[in-house]
Parts: structure tokens; C-alpha cells; sequence
RNA sequence: UGGGAUGUCGUCUAACGGCAGGACACGAGAAUUUGGAUCUCGUUAUGGUGGUUCGAAUCCACCCGUCCCAGCCA
């Protein structure tokens, strides 16, 4: 059986309409895992998870999952804790602007580490005792060689390595050495302190590990008090320990180096953390590694770590994806140690669900057509009562103007309409939503250009509101704007950022950005009611998608809109089958 | 070719010797004042070969595929 918390949280973290039986998600490995460790008492019962980020960049969606996992792990257990850890042992690559955004983006993903906010360089003069603590064990010692030399030293995977020739130098020598080292007597890169493991195992990282090296780089909290730094492997085991962490959960790439951090607490002699792998998130028509989007970011490929195409945090926030949407879309995934590749699909569908119950419907046209209703008083203007939610009474209503002159969608009118196309063609008939059914009865070009430029259409009085009294039915219902009453916005278009599936793998990874990932129109007509909208607030634009009110470039007197996602479009996917039919 | 992992529908993930299930995607249909949402139905999977067993995705053997490791990065 598993723990009986664990398995009552996980059933209220999924109690929403079913039965908590069908309803209960599965157990992942680690969870069950640590149910184990709960029944066998292990750790005084105690769970204790940490998320350690490294501040030399911006989370990204997979970081999601790890909060997720480390976060929720500890809230489903009574008692339960995680801290927020920064791993800062390289003060080269590292920022205080990194730590300040990794802040935001757990909290804004519905997270708190409450008063457990720690960084491993708080513990720089405790690993440094320990350092000298395996000294005096005969466990480590101060190697002159350089960089090269130990490259050289350590084999390669087929053949074992070669022991440095300072590799028995006397603990009262290593000592001195260390200390001098940290003294500043060194200049960088000239010595290290090594481990002294086993220059012949198999795996690689127990040849001798370098523990410390000397790098002269200004700390982004230490400043200048330290010329020699831990690395990760030395450095987490004991911050784990340190913490008491229970179970330290990573991803698969350091399963090579648990030997090594079980290696550290034990000669240290120190609580034994336990060290679980899990595969991390990889996403279709995306990249995730901090590398390369770093480099999208500094060779200005995309306008910044937010930019709305990024699956940072930060970027699926100014694209608008709720929270909830992540935290759904990180359940759904699961927790596995196999290699894998989510469909984005996913990830659309988590943003789709959630706001379809919570956006208001407003109408906006994206590519402006003239219409004219002949037919309708020219200085006429009425208010039409319509719902911001079809399904959902509770949300309200809103007053929307229609005159004689509107805006319709260009891609709801075609000249010669084939015949799965139910929109407005050349005397035809359809419905404006909530409005009149409109019929078109002339089309007007530019004489040069042979453009459409305008509909002359007449509306049947007796369909105000959108039913017909004698009981005809038409096919297709079109959104619209009042041309004199609505307001003109900016709509950027986003679509994924590659176009292909795994642009990770291949050489270069750039050459596979889509050139259509943003696509930007400055001629929109909004509803005169979303004047007012706030920075972030989310709609839907009726037969178009999800739109959010940019945060950053949006204003009253020229408000900006991001395409979170579009609606599922049965339209598009006709016209993709059957290209012919046009 | 050393070591460490890992192979279940198109994708992700359950089943822990006893009916291969769910989600997304896909397809068909119903209904529809969003070609949305909703509802109904459906297609598709245990990498391979042997073995153990009444019974194998699950245990054993061999084979095959994929991923990770030779930073003074994390």
C-alpha cells in the first residue's frame, strides 16, 4: 500500500468533478519511492525536496516540471518541505538579474519556499572545512597539472586513466597547498584540489574529480571574498545534506554522477541525501536547453528571454498561459525515466481548456473588410446586449454597437466560395453574430489593383439578434465591428518557433526558426469595450484563438494583443485536405 | 568499442504474473447563433527471438534500437 497522505493529496490535488477512484492520478516513480521511504520510516519521515537552479539564466518550461514535481511532492505530504536553493558556484556565468526572475516565475507559477531560501555560496567556508576535512582523511590533494595535462590524464572511455604524479603528495603539503591556494598565492587555473578516488573506473567522473579550481571572478554575493570555488558535484551533496533534503531530485544527465555524490556524503560522513533521475521535458518545434536559448536571446533571434515565442516562464507568461495551464500540462506529462518528446499539442490544449471557462468572448476583426448595409438608416446606431460567455450566464453581458458601416474578417468572404466554405460569398446569406443575417449583394474592387475593397450587403430587420421568425437557417456565423465605433489595435500573431519537430538535433538549430513564428497586424478594429482592458487580461476573439493584453508594449491609446493560441479550427484543417477546393 | 540508463498506440503515460487503460493527436457522426466548447462512436501499441509458466508488457537468456558520460560548466 502506498503512504496513506501521500495517496489523500494526490487525490484532492485531482478532485474536481469525478469520483477521486477514476479520478486519481497515477503514482510516478518517485512518488512512489518516497511512499516507500515514508513506510519504512526512512528519514524520520520527513520529506524534503529542493529546487537548485543555476542564476545563469531564465526558467524554462522544463524547470516548470521540476517545481512541479519538488513543490508538489512536498505539499502532498503532511509536513512536507522544499527549498528554493540558487547552485552559484560559477560566478562567471551567473547574475543577480537571473536570481531576481527565477523569483518571480516560481512564485507567479502558485509556489512559495517560504522562509527557505538558501545558495550554496552561503555554505562557501562549510564546504571549504569539508575540503580540508578530506585532505586530512587522504582523500583529496592539490594537483599541479594543467587543464590539458588532466584531459590528458583521465583516458577516455574505452581506457582508464593514468594517476597524476602529485596524486601522493602529503596531507601537511596538500594542506598548505589549499590553504595557500585560497590565499590568493595561485594564479587561476594553476592548481586544483582533486578527489582521490580511482583513476581506472569506468565511469568517468570518479577519476579524480576537480573539487576546486582557482577563478578569479567577482561573485554576484560573495564579491570578491573567495579566488576558489566548489564545483557541482562537490558542492550539492553537501548542500543537500546540509539541508537535510531527503530525496534531491535531478535529471537523468547526473545519473553518471550519483556514485560521486553518495562518494562525497560518505567520506564526509554526513546525512545521506537520496539522489533520484528523471527524464527531463522536451517539447516539439521548441528547444529547452538554456544554451541555445541564450543564444536566441543574445543574437536578438527572438526580442528577449519574454518574448512570447520562448517556452521560458517568462515567455509563456507575456504570451499569456495562465498558470494553472502549466501546472495542468506538468501533471499531465508525468514523471518517467525514458527519453521523450512532448507534443506541443499538449501544451496548446492545457492554455485552450483552461480558458475556455474563464475568457470572455469579445469580437475582434484582424484584417478589416468594408461592409455596407445598404439597406440599414444611415445615422442609425444600436446597442446589441451580448454575453461575454455563451455557456456561462454568471460572467454578464456587454453593450456592442452596430451601424450601417462594419468591419468583417477578409478571410470570411471568398468570390467563388467552393462548397465546404459556409461564410460570405457573392449573394449569399449568413449571420452576424448576435447581430442580423446580412446578404451580399455587390462587391466593389480597386479599379486598379482588383482588390476587394468593400461589400454592399442588406440585412433582413426580422433577424435581429440572429434568429429568422419564418425559420431559415444559415450555415455560417461571422464576427464583426462597427467601423465608426470600434478602436484599432495591434495583434501579434504567434505561432510555434521552429518548424520542425526537434530543432535540437540538428547542426544548427537556427536555420529551423519559423519565419512566420510572429506575424504582426497594426489594422485591427477591436470592440469599443476593450478600451479599457487591463495589461494581461485574457479574451477570447470569437472564431479566432486566445488573446492577452501584452504587458509591456500595450496601452489605452494603442492597445497591443498576443495570440496565446487559436481555437481549433475544423476550417483550416478542410483546407489543408483539399487545397484543390478553392 | 568501457560505463550508466531506457524501449507500451502518432505523442506522453498506466497496468508490477491474470481483460493492455487514460490523455493529447487523428477520423466519423450528433448538436450548434463561435467551422469554438459540448456529446457519441472509432482507428492505432507491449523492439526482436527463444525460454519459464495454466497464464508474460511484467520473470530469465540472447539480440536490436535510442539517450547520457572523456568541462577547472551545472
Amino acid at each position: 500500500m502506498k503512504n496513506r497522505d501521500d495517496k489523500q493529496s494526490t487525490i484532492e490535488r485531482n478532485s474536481e468533478k469525478k469520483s477521486p477512484d477514476e479520478n486519481r492520478a497515477p503514482i510516478d516513480f518517485i512518488r512512489a519511492i518516497i511512499a516507500r521511504d515514508l513506510k519504512n520510516n526512512k528519514n524520520d519521515s520527513r520529506v524534503h525536496t529542493r529546487f537548485p537552479p543555476e542564476p545563469n539564466g531564465y526558467l524554462h518550461i522544463g524547470h516548470a516540471k521540476s517545481i512541479c514535481l519538488n513543490f508538489g511532492i512536498a505539499a502532498e505530504n503532511t509536513g512536507g518541505l522544499c527549498n528554493l536553493r540558487f547552485d552559484d558556484t560559477n560566478p562567471s556565468k551567473e547574475d543577480q538579474e537571473y536570481i531576481d526572475s527565477i523569483f518571480e516565475d516560481i512564485r507567479w507559477l502558485g509556489f512559495d519556499w517560504e522562509d527557505r531560501l538558501y545558495y550554496a555560496s552561503d555554505y562557501f567556508e562549510k564546504l571549504y572545512e569539508f575540503a580540508l576535512q578530506l585532505i586530512n582523511d587522504g582523500k583529496a590533494y592539490v594537483c599541479d597539472l594543467s587543464a590539458e595535462e588532466i584531459r590528458q590524464h583521465r583516458g577516455t572511455l574505452t581506457e582508464p586513466g593514468k594517476d597524476s604524479p602529485y596524486r601522493n603528495r602529503t596531507v601537511e603539503e596538500n594542506l598548505d597547498l589549499f590553504q595557500k591556494m585560497r590565499a590568493g598565492e595561485f594564479p587561476d587555473g594553476s592548481r586544483v584540489l582533486r578527489a582521490k578516488i580511482d583513476m581506472k573506473s569506468p565511469n568517468m567522473n570518479m577519476r579524480d574529480p576537480v573539487l576546486y579550481r582557482i577563478l578569479r571572478a567577482t561573485h554576484h554575493r560573495t564579491g570578491d571574498a573567495w579566488c576558489i570555488y566548489p564545483m557541482y558535484d562537490y558542492t550539492h551533496p553537501i548542500s543537500d545534506s546540509l539541508e537535510g533534503i531527503t530525496h534531491s531530485i535531478c535529471t537523468l544527465e547526473f545519473e553518471d554522477h550519483r556514485p560521486l555524490y553518495d562518494w562525497s556524503l560518505d567520506e564526509l560522513d554526513i546525512f545521506r541525501s537520496r539522489q533520484i533521475e528523471f527524464a527531463r521535458l522536451n517539447i516539439s518545434y521548441t528547444v529547452m536547453s538554456k544554451r541555445m536559448l541564450l543564444k536566441l536571446v543574445e543574437e536578438g533571434l527572438v526580442s528577449g528571454w519574454d518574448d512570447p515565442r520562448m517556452p521560458t516562464i517568462s515567455g509563456l507568461r507575456r504570451r499569456g498561459y495562465t498558470p494553472q495551464s502549466i501546472r495542468t500540462f506538468c501533471e499531465c506529462i508525468g514523471v518517467a525515466k525514458k527519453d521523450s518528446m512532448v507534443d506541443v499539442a499538449l501544451l496548446e490544449h492545457s492554455i485552450r481548456d483552461d480558458l475556455n471557462t474563464g475568457a470572455p468572448r469579445v469580437m475582434a476583426v484582424l484584417r478589416p473588410l468594408r461592409v455596407v448595409i445598404e439597406n440599414y438608416p444611415e445615422d442609425l446606431v444600436e446597442e446589441f446586449e451580448i454575453a461575454n460567455h455563451p455557456n456561462d450566464p454568471t460572467m454578464g453581458s456587454r453593450k456592442v454597437p452596430f451601424s450601417r458601416i462594419l468591419y468583417i474578417e477578409q478571410d470570411d468572404f471568398m468570390e467563388e466560395p467552393p462548397k465546404k466554405f459556409f461564410r460570405l460569398g457573392p449573394g449569399r446569406e449568413v449571420r452576424l453574430r448576435n447581430a442580423y443575417f446580412i446578404t451580399c449583394r455587390d462587391v466593389v474592387k480597386d479599379a486598379n489593383t482588383g482588390e476587394i475593397t468593400e461589400l454592399r450587403c442588406t440585412y433582413d430587420p426580422a433577424t435581429r439578434g440572429g434568429d429568422a421568425p419564418d425559420g431559415r437557417k444559415v450555415k455560417g456565423t461571422l464576427h464583426w465591428v462597427s467601423a465608426e465605433h470600434s478602436i484599432k489595435a495591434a495583434v501579434r500573431l504567434y505561432d510555434r518557433l521552429f518548424t520542425i519537430p526537434n530543432p535540437a538535433a540538428e547542426n544548427n538549430f537556427k536555420t529551423y526558426l519559423n519565419p512566420e513564428s510572429l506575424v504582426s497586424l497594426k489594422e485591427c478594429r477591436i470592440e469599443p469595450g476593450l478600451k479599457e482592458a487591463a495589461p494581461g487580461s485574457r479574451f477570447q476573439f470569437e472564431r479566432q484563438g486566445y488573446f492577452c493584453v501584452d504587458m509591456k508594449d500595450s496601452s489605452v491609446d494603442s492597445p497591443v494583443f498576443n495570440r496565446i493560441v487559436t481555437l481549433r479550427d475544423t476550417w483550416a484543417k478542410i483546407e489543408k485536405k483539399e487545397p484543390g477546393e478553392k
